[in-house]
DNA sequence: ACCCAGGCATTGG
DNA sequence: CCAATGCATGGG
């Protein structure tokens, strides 16, 4: 079936996370498509006029999965992003201006899963978004279940009953296993805290162990698609923000931070874009 | 053999 | 309140 979104699209440009670096066995890129388990069944990803083509098994269109397939891979490709006010916007900013007409076609993908958001951010903390993929497809692939090319991602119910020694090999450091099994045995509903105002959000996740505002900044803006989400303490965007608008000089976290009101009320937009920008420039 | 990489908790001033 | 430290793997 065939998925329309707004032009102008860029399938292969809105991938390049998962094609360069950090994919993990549950988002695969390969030969020109992402393979990844949507609504519990495999999907293949490719570009197609005016959207993207989803390949999925016969028999679930039979059984009436076809609108949560669509739901599903609508979301990962950052469909509830509205982009159209945002370039209208970004048209009379001097310095992101350019950056986003260069990026045309790009729309930045979403975690569609809570639990996989949160955990796909634990796992980046502090280390390589290179290593931390290589960490986090073994444990795909140790708590997941195999499909055809991906794994689906481990759920939170089976990692509620996982324990420390099911992680041996895995490359965890003994704190982020603590904060997976934490999460996973938390009283949290992750899926209510869609319904919460941003700072709600940002409070009942870090009040969990592990879970700090950078990860918190990350949710919002990578699965909630929160359009005022700024990661101000992100490392890669304090680098975009430095090249793009301090001449590389490096700048604080605090600084970071309060550069955020130039980009309101399109912050979660203006991220994503720099960061983009600054990794084709780089 | 280093050193840094899309943080966070803990400890000590 | 701020500074220093340990954590784990991958790539340069």
């Amino acid at each position: 079936m065939i998925l329309e979104l707004p032009e102008p699209y860029d399938f292969a440009l809105s991938m390049t996370r998962f094609r360069e670096l950090g994919p993990d066995s549950a988002s695969i890129w390969r030969d020109g498509r992402l393979h990844r388990v949507v609504a519990g069944r495999e999907v293949r990803i490719e570009a197609a006029p005016g959207g993207v083509r989803i390949e999925a098994p016969s028999n679930s269109l039979l059984l009436g999965d076809a609108d949560a397939i669509a739901e599903g891979v609508g979301r990962f490709l950052g469909l509830p992003f509205e982009l159209e006010p945002f370039r209208e916007w970004a048209s009379r900013e001097p310095v992101l201006g350019p950056v986003v007409v260069a990026l045309a076609g790009f729309r930045p993908p979403l975690n569609p899963e809570p639990f996989e958001a949160l955990v796909i951010a634990i796992t980046t903390q502090q280390i390589s978004l290179r290593a931390a993929a290589a960490i986090r497809s073994r444990f795909v692939e140790h708590f997941g279940v195999r499909h055809e090319v991906a794994w689906s991602f481990p759920t939170r119910e089976r990692m509620a009953s996982a324990d420390l020694a099911d992680f041996d090999g895995l490359g965890f450091s003994r704190s982020k296993i603590g904060y997976v099994l934490g999460l996973a045995r938390s009283d949290l509903d992750l899926d209510a805290l869609g319904l919460l105002p941003d700072e709600d959000v940002v409070a009942a996740l870090t009040a969990l162990p592990g879970l700090g505002r950078w990860t918190a900044d990350w949710f919002l803006a990578r699965h909630l698609a929160r359009p005022r989400a700024w990661p101000a303490g992100d490392l890669g965007l304090r680098k975009a923000v430095s090249a793009f608008y301090a001449a590389g000089r490096p700048l604080s976290i605090r600084e970071v931070r309060t550069m955020g009101e130039r980009f309101v009320p399109f912050e979660n937009l203006s991220a994503q874009f720099l960061l983009m920008g600054a990794r084709l420039a780089g």
